[in-house]
DNA sequence: CTGTTACTAAAGCACTCACTTGATCAAGCG
DNA sequence: CGCTTGATCAAGTGAGTGCTTTAGTAACAG
């Protein structure tokens, strides 16, 4: 069991996304780029507050930021979307193929043999 | 565009998934229960500390705490998993419509205009 | 009853987080 | 050149985290 590498992903991953204005921001971004300020706009904060968010979703991986003239125009990274869903998913199909034993064990003692 | 009620949610999902030791924790219980001594046993912590873990991962929903004898056995409830995926696969799925878009208006004007 | 096991409650501490304001910086506009 | 716009840097604050240690509780064993 590896760790500490998918480990600092997966935490900085999950941490981006346990924000409602984060999870907001990636879910905007996700219908198209946005500069900070547009991202801004919408909420009662700073714009220093919105961009502090964007950093800690860049250093999550979960977006990028270019350049274009003033304007650091922000795109969405899937591929950092996919991480945390795979690590999801492996719990989910984890658990899923334990129910099917317990279900396949059940069938095959169906005598009654609990305590 | 109603907030709180899920974003209150999702912010305590992701929250208890941004932490490594909580994140063993429900793999662990995806191969089936254990009680709060068993989750502890691995850990350079004391089980009042993996307890704590066990509060914030039960109150994601993410799992559920049992009696019997003088034990609490855990158990992964995968419906708050489920929830999890669910907000992830809207983004991407707004995020890939959005690709197809760009591709088919790409296809369409599609004279050369590359930088 | 006493003692042990499995656990929760509570308090304290170092650290991080989500903001704020004020300063700075870099690019374009007059 | 100065002025505005878009954005970051830096410092500070109040709230929350991740642990610890010390107590306390519930269930069982002697």
């Amino acid at each position: 069991m590896q760790d500490t590498i998918d480990d600092r992903r997966l935490d900085a991953l999950f941490t981006a996304l346990s924000d409602p204005t984060r999870r907001d921001i990636v879910a905007r971004l996700s219908a198209g780029e946005a500069t900070v300020k547009e991202l801004a706009e919408p909420y009662a904060m700073s714009m220093q507050g919105v961009s502090q968010h964007i950093r800690v979703l860049e250093r999550s991986g979960l977006i990028s930021q270019g350049r274009l003239r003033q304007t650091r125009p922000c795109r969405l990274e899937p591929a950092a979307l996919e991480a945390a869903l795979t690590w999801i998913e492996q719990s989910r199909r984890t658990w899923s193929q334990r129910m099917d034993r317990l279900e396949t064990h059940l069938s095959d003692t169906q005598t009654g043999e609990d305590q």
